[in-house]
DNA sequence: TTTTATACTCTGACTACTCACTCATCTATT
DNA sequence: AATAGATGAGTGAGTAGTCAGAGTATAAAA
């Protein structure tokens, strides 16, 4: 039935986006730039996403599920929460600094106001067992009393970048950068 | 001499420019909406700006100011290291809850790439006395060993950003949200 | 297996539009 | 009178998205 579109060329697009994006900001980047990186026609990438909106919102969407596969993949489910809780930030961390384009762009997209709530919710949605090992160390009152369960993970996240940032400054503190990180964090938010 | 340059009308475009930065974004924001909205003619913009670049930089720096006013304004310097950082905390949360669309902007202006290295120094330059705080604390060994500075005073921003968020979320929770997070940034910080 | 029909993709010149910035003219201040 | 600000229609550069014609992978027919 006619001739079918081609995963290495959205692929390539969506390479090319991140590259392009990353470099000039996600709305001084003109598609055809991205195309021309792709190695396609300007109309092709129109083919593959109706409208430079769709792009932005199919590249977050992509990115999100990356990141939540480093976070996540090999989950230590029956671990103690600080196991966890350290899996989850050294797949973050490491991810964010291996990646600092796609991290760039997400920053940018995060900020945008240009994402659909249907892609934000489908960013988050890979994410629930993190949130569940949150609930569940609440519960078992493993955590300091009456923190609010929504604390626990935005600061995990904005601690998370702030180690990212510090260690794209200074790569051979890497290691301390990341320990002194958790540390910080998981003595704030356990039980005394 | 002839005609002065009005201060209404730069304050008059800082403010319009916040508004509509904070609502269409960095870029997507025309610079004859500024004018319109401020209530003066395209051209004009350009006699108090030369160029959107400037306004942008010039806007970051006047902000940032308010920020820091906010922040130090009676400083206690004789308190005690957790007090000192405590009224600093709270001059944060609380400013940017109550000037969500200057955060905003802020928040773009940061990730945005735009802004010049003498901007950048020049919004940092009035927080000098909390870095000397820090620094202060470290030596006398009041806070966990081994914890990078750099450490320190990112993971307050970053922690502070997820407290307002969460405040604008559920304004109800304020002193709650703004007590807990405080709670937890110290417990990290502090020597066991 | 080969041919044909079909329904899609690919291409890049083109369109319609938006934007930052200019400038000739007018106007307020000193 | 002299000087600099104020005005807004105008300019040129650049943009997202279109479209007609060419190409190609697939399924059905021969």
């Amino acid at each position: 039935m006619a001739r079918p579109k081609s995963e290495d060329k959205r692929n390539a697009i969506l390479d090319a986006a991140t590259r392009v994006f990353a470099e000039r900001g996600l709305t001084a980047a003109p598609t055809s730039e991205i195309s021309k990186q792709a190695g396609v026609a300007e109309g092709t990438l129109f083919t593959y996403f109706k409208t430079k909106d769709d792009l932005l919102n199919a590249l977050y969407r992509e990115i999100k599920l990356e990141l939540a596969d480093a976070m996540m993949s090999g989950f230590p489910r029956r671990k103690s929460v600080r196991i966890r809780l350290r899996h989850v930030w050294d797949g973050y961390v490491n991810w964010g600094v291996a990646n600092r384009e796609k991290r760039k762009v997400l920053a940018q997209l995060n900020v945008s106001g240009m994402l659909s709530k249907e892609s934000i919710e489908a960013g988050s949605a890979p994410f629930v067992e993190m949130q569940n090992t949150i609930r569940d160390a609440i519960e078992r009152h493993l955590l300091r009393k009456g923190l609010p369960i929504e604390l626990i993970s935005k600061t995990m996240a904005a601690f998370a970048e702030a180690t990212m940032d510090l260690i794209v400054l200074k790569p051979a503190m890497a290691n301390k950068y990341r320990e002194g990180g958790f540390e910080i964090y998981w003595a704030g938010i356990a039980r005394k």
